[in-house]
DNA sequence: GTCTATAGCTTGATAGAC
DNA sequence: GTCTATCAAGCTATAGAC
């Protein structure tokens, strides 16, 4: 089990930059942490940014065509009725939670490192994860041919968020809840995750917005005083 | 309208941490958007991090009041009674919303850069946030009488962190729905949000946990091959 | 309170020997 | 492929004149 350089770097690159993000991880941190010399960051990746890239590439096909193929199943079973909408729910999320459970310490920090990217929005990562994305909108449009388009597309973003969310691993719950519930319990976390997903869907399935003028109403009158 | 030089430091701190975090952005920049001299953070602020922290602590207030004079009005109206558990994410979502509609661009500036700092866990605002975290977790756990605490816990957990994503502001969804939806119409987002949010913590009132036996077993089989 | 000037350090990147 | 040595630029922070 000897790794390459490469390997090496990309492995501690992984880990630094999931657990503070690209700027507060400098090369010099990545090459020590890896016990290499720091110029061979650039003899093998070139520059820190191509590095990044390099570090997100490595796994994200695997994530999607775990999803594709999870998905295809669903497909295969339900014939040609359209997926109930926590099967869609569970071909997304499942993947990572797998793979966060069963793919060792790489993989742990690798999806806290993508949940992270979520606001840097690179260019490698939607251009990867688009089609996947395009999939999945598509099976939950099919399976809520009640709603708006607009629902449709907000239920989705509000998937995807919420599982960078409770992958990203800043344990706010743990504080909140004086111990009684961590991220570190990825199951029940996903267990929940799904279930309040799917609830959230079909509410969106059957067009209902809720009404928020009262409240902002409300608040107007408060800071008038 | 002239503005002391501490608020111009602050607005132009606000604008840029909250455009590019924390790391990515050096006092220069600031100074320089700010129209001030470099020395100058220093003199008012002491360093770059206590900087970072009164931009914090300048709005943080507002909110938490916001939120709980808005929980406390909707207890009086409901007397005894638990309140509707949309009342409640009401209440803990709509002050963001209020504030970053007629808050001006510094507020648009701050509700991005909280949500940034989600996975930053600052103490400060942990120490500021968690009081009002535990009063909206109190009225949860009374609105939803026959959940376990898990349910609970994991609720207000998904509430916050969906609120962030939403008003993290990047914009995922306008490039998957090719310009149809935009995080910049908060106001149709954040009905969507609600709406949701309220679904699924009456889910997890139930408490309905999704079984994730089948999917991880599919994916185990997928990976052998 | 505001300025200039600069100290002291870290950064990403590269040149060139082996 | 790997090493040492180093560059040029950027950084935070401070000292001291006004």
């Amino acid at each position: 089990m000897t790794l390459s350089t490469a390997d090496k770097i990309l492995n501690a690159a992984e880990e630094l930059f999931s657990a503070s993000g690209y700027d507060a991880v400098s090369i010099r941190q990545i090459t020590q942490t890896a016990g290499v010399k720091l110029a061979l960051v650039h003899y093998h990746f070139g520059s820190k940014e191509e590095l990044y890239r390099a570090v997100i590439q490595r796994r994200i096909g695997c994530l999607s065509e775990c999803r594709m193929r999870l998905l295809d199943q669903y497909l295969d079973e339900a014939g040609a009725e359209p997926l109930a909408i926590e099967k869609i729910v569970q071909a997304f999320i499942t993947p990572y939670l797998f793979w966060h459970l069963h793919g060792g310490s790489g993989w742990r920090s690798y999806s806290r490192l993508v949940s992270r990217l979520l606001m840097h929005d690179l260019d490698i990562l939607t251009r990867q994860f688009n089609p996947t994305a395009e999939r999945f909108i598509a099976e939950l449009r099919r399976s809520m041919p009640a709603a708006r388009e607009e629902s449709v597309q907000w239920g989705f973003d509000f998937m995807v968020g919420l599982m960078c969310n409770t992958f990203s691993e800043t344990d706010r719950i743990a504080t909140l809840s004086h111990g009684q519930c961590s991220v570190e319990d990825k199951l029940e976390a996903c267990q929940n995750l799904v279930s309040f997903i799917t609830a959230g869907l079909i509410q969106l399935a059957a067009n209902r917005k809720s009404d928020l003028t009262d409240p902002l109403e409300s608040i107007a009158r408060f800071t008038e005083l």
